[in-house]
RNA sequence: GCGGACGUGGUGGAACUGGUAGACACACAGGACUUAAAAUCCUGAGAGGGAAACCUCGUGGGGGUUCGAGUCCCCCCGUCCGCACCA
């Protein structure tokens, strides 16, 4: 019979029907088994998927299938972070209506998805911009200010004086707006924000029970975090005006408080501004400090500068010692408390400060090897250990004792009515500003009245939805500039108010739709049967950019749900795996344009590896390998792929070589290869199947010979790639798969009626089945199954068969392999050893030497020394 | 500057707690089939030497521990990522 080639377009989306008819990745909480929850990062709607989508859906989706087969309750579900701004550009360029283009968008990609074959359930599918969804984020929030985890202050936003409008900071390029090209200024606003800070010390804790979190992401999360040790120091203030009498500094050295030699602000410090307005030169220095930009570069450059005030500071431990007062660029309001102490010896800003306006540089910790009389700083400062000296009463301690003399010192000491000092630890993290001047989020649920000051939506009244006769022809934020939208009667009073016209930060909509999915449709934020059955998420699966702000967003989220009764665990995510971006190599021709990869031929290989491109013949220059982008022009199009190999194809491709925490190459060959697989993967089970549909399934206990090997061969195969699947080594499986079938199709032809071929076959299909789906069914059905292969339970592996009676270990003469030797497995060491000192090679080997030494591994090698 | 990851053939990568380095794939070369090509199948291959059996070298570089090191320790080089004046 002729073997026809696997069609797979038309026979995936057979597959795909036939899932979808029979529901069968819809989840329930009541049915049998342990539960388990997969959940890729949702994506943004953007129009269509990309290749990092791919991979990252792929995985999740081997990982979903694969723990159904093993009898897992699967949750595996699909949704949309569908607000941001893209969608206002695009109505701000072409006019279309966000909503109208998100859902445009969402309905293109959900197909292009479904074409994946992935095994979502789709009844569960939501969108964060449906009123559906953000209702219950506005009874959250609510919720949460009720249970004080929301603050109302003042924050700096960017602002473009030409457009009159709030710009995000990506929209900020070298300082100047995106659009109107405008240097952009800093304006103080008052923004709504969630106390994180209130979690700080619990969000930093909980990372070490976080043991299937990549080490790499928790370092990240306890580095934002940012705890120190310290301690608040006071220092009177001498020449100050009244309410700024006293000077609060956060310092983690105390220790080195005789070290000090000034004192230092931020510009935006409160008493900075406030000295400014009596000192014209103060004011333009805060000013350029002010102009000076955020990038990194600046940042980097900026030397540091310093503006004496005139005013002094009282040293804490000597009421006759006087520090100098300086603004500086150099101290940030943000930190601490905007105000710092300066000790030379034993910081390196401070010294570099310290050397610029010639002050004091005095060594107060001494590194044990040196020389106390004449150990001096030159320009780096000393951060070491050691003993303190030049400190009066902390003479002699070391640092660690030092710090808790210092601090009881100070706590012991009165500036005015306050303590001088006192223990402090310290965060850097800040609390999470959630309030955005745009139209397209979901809108934040408070009114503005002018009697009762600021007061919630009843939560009867939600969702407050957006209205949708809104314009994008001019700046600024269209709720702001809406005729009615805004006006509402105060909840309380009852007289004419107006709603707050911000809307949520979309980190906020991303925070909790792992748990909305439990139950999506729940008239509550989520139902608690639901979330307690399926949180915390078992696996999660997404790229590393979101390792900081979305994971810890969404731990404190779950905890603020927690708090007020809408969830009951603290770590939304128990499982988590950064997967790798999908690269490509990018080209460019004689004038530097770049090439798109569908345009070139590649020729040669190593050194005289060579493009051309295919229209002209002209050389084109191979660059660097970089992610997959629009600007460089080497994106592969995934529905391209699809529509000429099939889903199969690129899931296969996603999933093979490359660790999957790894950035991947894309390549045409790699592709290719694919391809090829799913086509001989296809032709041996076509050819082998009408033998093996005359065969029974259960293999014979007395298969021997060929069929025994085939047997352990399986079953070997059964072993490993359970085990790689259950670690995500998708590259792993892969490769043993491929191995299992070379095995196979060597032993197929001579085993036509064994049941051991069968047993093979129908286990390889089963494996097969997490990461190509579509192609596993095609082959249930052509080896005479009624059933589907998606419904097949995981293979188990005969521990009996899974090792060899006789092992082949390295025998060793001196360290350097010279045979091998092929002995029954449990043979006795002096047999092993015997045997090895009995090789020809061996024997050559050791010579006229004498054998001083025979090590014998049992099962591993033998290494004679002589 | 601080923190982290990584470095293995022409390429992507295997190698579990130290135990036959290079599995598997891609690319390549030779052969079979074909009028020819595609597809497919077989064979070869880390480098150097040798007709071969084999020998020598070899996991970024240099030291060390060990019977034995890609794996552990120290120093150096390179690449990538994160944070960045955080007191």
């Amino acid at each position: 019979m002729a073997h026809e080639r696997y069609n797979a377009p038309v026979r995936e989306k057979h597959w795909q029907k036939i899932w979808d008819e029979r529901q069968l990745f819809a989840a329930r909480e009541d049915a049998d088994g342990a539960k388990y929850y997969v959940l890729e990062m949702f994506p943004y709607p953007s129009g269509r998927i990309h290749m990092g989508h791919v991979r990252n859906y792929t995985m999740g989706d081997v990982v979903a299938r694969a723990k159904r087969a093993q009898g897992f309750n699967v949750l595996h579900p699909m949704g949309w972070d569908a607000f941001g701004m893209p969608a206002e550009n695009a109505a701000m360029e072409r006019g279309v209506h966000p909503a109208e283009w998100t859902y445009a968008n969402i309905d293109a990609m959900r197909g292009q998805l479904k074409a994946l074959g992935l095994s979502l359930d789709w009844s569960r599918e939501i969108a964060t911009c449906d009123p559906d969804y953000y209702r219950h984020e506005q009874r959250l929030f609510l919720d949460f200010l009720d249970n004080d985890l929301v603050a109302r202050k003042t924050a700096k936003v960017n602002w473009d004086p030409v457009d009159h409008t709030v710009l995000a900071n990506e929209q900020v390029i070298d300082g100047k707006g995106w659009r109107s090209g405008a240097p952009v200024e800093q304006r103080e606003l008052t923004q709504w924000f969630f106390t994180i800070t209130k979690y700080a010390n619990e969000l930093l804790q909980a990372l070490d029970g976080l043991d299937r979190w990549p080490e790499k992401v928790r370092i990240m999360q306890r580095n934002w975090i940012g705890k120190s040790h310290g301690a608040l120091v006071r220092f009177e203030l001498n020449g100050a005006p009244d309410d700024h009498a006293v000077l609060p500094v956060y310092t983690t050295r105390p220790d080195t408080l005789f070290g000090a030699s000034f004192c230092a602000l931020a510009p935006d410090h409160p008493l900075s501004l406030s000295l400014a307005e009596s000192d014209e030169k103060l004011g333009a220095f805060i000013e350029e400090c002010q102009r000076t930009g955020t990038s990194e570069e600046d940042i980097e450059t900026a030397e540091k500068q310093g503006y004496d005030t005139g005013l002094t500071a009282t040293h804490p431990f000597d009421p006759n010692w006087q520090l100098p007062v300086y603004v500086a660029n150099f101290v940030l309001m943000d930190y601490g408390t905007g105000a710092i102490f300066g000790c030379p010896a034993h910081d390196q800003r401070d010294l570099d400060f310290a050397r610029k306006y010639k002050l004091p540089v005095t060594p107060v910790v001494i590194p044990a090897e040196a020389d106390p009389a004449s150990f001096e700083v030159g320009d780096e400062a000393y951060i070491g250990d050691g003993r303190l000296a030049n400190s009066k009463f902390l003479d002699g301690l070391d640092v660690d004792s030092a710090l808790d003399s210092a601090i009881a010192r100070l706590e012991s000491q009165q500036v005015g009515r306050e303590r001088q000092g006192e223990r402090r630890t310290n965060f850097r993290l800040r609390d999470w500003g959630i309030s955005r001047q745009r139209y397209w989020g979901c809108p934040i649920p408070m009114i503005h009245c002018d009697d009762c000051g600021v007061v919630q939506v009843p939560r009867a009244d939600l969702p407050v939805t957006l209205p949708e006769d809104v314009t994008f022809d001019t700046p600024g934020n269209p709720l702001e500039r809406h005729p009615s939208w805004k006006d509402v009667a105060c909840p309380a009073c009852g007289k004419d108010a107006r709603r707050e016209t911000d809307t949520f930060d979309t980190f906020v909509d991303s925070s909790w739709y792992f748990a909305r999915f439990c139950s999506p449709r729940s008239d509550e934020p989520a139902a608690r049967n639901a979330v307690d059955y399926w949180l915390p998420v078992d696996q999660y699966i997404g790229g590393v950019e979101h390792a900081i702000l979305h994971l810890l967003y969404a731990r404190f989220f779950t905890r603020a749900m927690t708090a007020t009764g809408h969830a009951g665990v603290e770590e939304p995510f128990a499982g988590l795996f950064t997967q790798g971006m999908v690269n490509h190599e990018t080209y460019r021709d004689a004038e530097g344009g770049w090439v798109n990869p569908a345009d070139i031929r590649l020729e040669g290989e190593g050194k005289s590896r060579h493009a051309v491109a295919i229209e002209t013949g002209a050389e084109i220059e191979i660059g660097p390998i970089e992610k997959m982008s629009k600007s460089k022009h080497n994106t592969v199009d995934p529905e391209d792929i699809i529509a000429r190999y099939g889903a199969d194809t690129i899931r296969w491709f996603m999933l093979s070589d490359s660790p999957p925490e790894r950035d991947v190459q894309w390549t045409e060959a790699g592709v290719e290869g694919a391809w090829r697989f799913v086509q001989r993967l296809w032709r041996l089970i076509d050819e082998a199947a009408d033998g093996a549909a005359q065969i029974g399934s259960v293999p014979e206990n007395a298969s021997e010979g060929p069929a025994l090997d085939l047997r352990r061969a399986t079953h070997k195969t059964i072993h490993s790639i359970s085990a790689d699947l259950d670690a995500l080594r998708f590259n792993r499986a892969v490769a043993h798969i491929y191995e299992f079938v070379n095995t196979l199709t060597a032993a197929a032809p001579k085993l036509k009626s064994d049941a051991a071929l069968r047993e093979a076959l129908d286990n390889l299909t089963i494996m097969v089945a997490p990461m190509m789906p579509h192609l596993a069914e095609e082959c249930w059905l052509r080896l005479g199954h009624d059933t589907l292969v998606a419904d097949q339970p995981w293979p188990q592996a005969d521990s009996a068969l899974i090792v060899d009676d006789t092992v082949t270990i390295a025998v060793q003469v001196n360290g350097k392999r010279r045979d091998e030797l092929t002995i029954a497995r449990d043979a006795a060491k002096e047999d092993v050893e015997a045997a090895a000192l009995n090789l020809d090679n061996v024997m050559k080997a050791i010579g006229d030497k004498k054998v001083k030494k025979v090590i014998v591994v049992p099962q591993r090698i033998v290494n004679v020394v002589a």
